[in-house]
DNA sequence: ATTTATGTTTACAG
DNA sequence: CCTGTAAACATAAA
């Protein structure tokens, strides 16, 4: 599920929580979500301090005090549940807005889950049966879902769900991770993406599609299925455009679109709907700001002509007729 | 009951 | 090289 916003706005939650926690032990419940033997990731893990969380793409690093890196990829429906005590973080306890209670706070996010009226297996709880989305998400922890659990010194823990299994976590070391760095292409939020380096990009692959291309990952990193649509009918340009038949006023429109969908959406936490909740179980924002994607069959709230969605590689994209040339 | 779709990425066939 | 499709998997909606 999530994209660039989304993780960002998962990391700098964590990295607010979690950095400088000592992790005494990792309980793995699914060893095919850990891209590593059992026996040295336990061995090169347990025991370690977190000195920061970073983003790469659409994926979040740990960096240990050892010198290996912990890398997450949540693919569609991970989720990274941080559940801890006030005591853990004061200014975390100042803005969670489920203070008190049980004097728990919740932190992380990713996909959100529809539990709809299934039960879940191993406690018998009938998910439909529950209220809020903070019940959903924290009275069952660990769930079925929570494949590897990280358990820290303190008493907190960081729970590492997936329910289509889709996501990892890898255990690198410098070099290695300094390798993958290079598989991906420019960090969109970083200042060196310039409307030139852009440009630049893009002319090189001319007979290219605009859409499925700007989420190619190691051309452009972190950018999905969302918010490519998103930026495409921000630009009026149809999503099957090639990149030859692009004006360079188009070109510059598409650059301008993408670094403010991407830069609003990260203020607004991402995009969420239904029970998701990001960081601190509050919602995601950012849904009430798309224009077209799972707006099919909707009004396009820019000219009212009919939101229409297209079949780009195995991906939809939706677009507007009125808008995008 | 069966089919389809899902915010990701990779592998593979042509 | 490019393109399209299936596949990893579970669930809900049609």
């Amino acid at each position: 599920m999530p994209e660039l916003p989304e993780v960002e706005t998962i990391k700098r939650d964590l990295q607010e929580l979690i950095a400088g926690n000592t992790i005494k032990t990792v309980t793995i419940n699914l060893a095919k979500q850990v891209k590593a033997p059992r026996a040295k990731f336990l061995e090169l893990v347990q025991g370690q301090k977190i000195k920061a969380v970073r983003r790469r793409a659409k994926m979040i690093i740990f960096d240990l005090q050892n010198g290996w890196y912990l890398l997450f990829h949540l693919k569609m429906t991970g989720q990274l549940i941080y559940r801890g005590y006030p005591s853990v973080s004061r200014q975390a306890r100042a803005t969670s807005p489920w203070q008190g209670e049980d004097k728990m706070i919740l932190a992380g996010g990713g996909h959100p889950i529809k539990y709809g009226n299934a039960k879940d297996k191993k406690s018998g709880v009938n998910m439909g049966s529950l209220g809020s989305a903070r019940d959903k998400l924290l009275i069952n922890l660990p769930n079925k879902y929570s494949h590897v659990v990280f358990n820290f010194q303190d008493g907190s823990h960081l729970f590492f769900n997936d329910l289509r299994q889709f996501g990892w976590v890898k255990l690198l070391d410098g070099r290695e991770l300094e390798k993958l760095d290079k598989e991906f292409g420019i960090e969109p939020l970083e200042k060196e993406f310039t409307f030139k380096k852009f440009k630049e990009l893009l002319v090189k692959k001319q007979n290219k599609v605009i859409k499925p291309l700007l989420m190619e990952q190691d051309v452009i990193a972190g950018v999905g299925n969302i918010y490519a649509q998103e930026a495409c009918f921000c630009a009026g340009v149809m999503p099957s455009r090639r990149v030859k038949d692009l004006s360079e006023q188009e070109l510059n429109k598409l650059y301008v679109c993408l670094v403010k969908i991407l830069k609003l959406a990260v203020a607004k936490k991402g995009t969420s709907s239904d029970n998701y909740v990001d960081a601190f179980g509050r919602q995601g924002n950012m849904v009430k700001y798309l224009k077209v994607y799972d707006r099919k069959g909707e009004k396009c709230r820019r000219c009212g002509v009919e939101i229409k969605v297209m079949k780009q590689g195995s991906r939809t994209t939706a677009y507007c007729p009125g808008c995008q040339r």
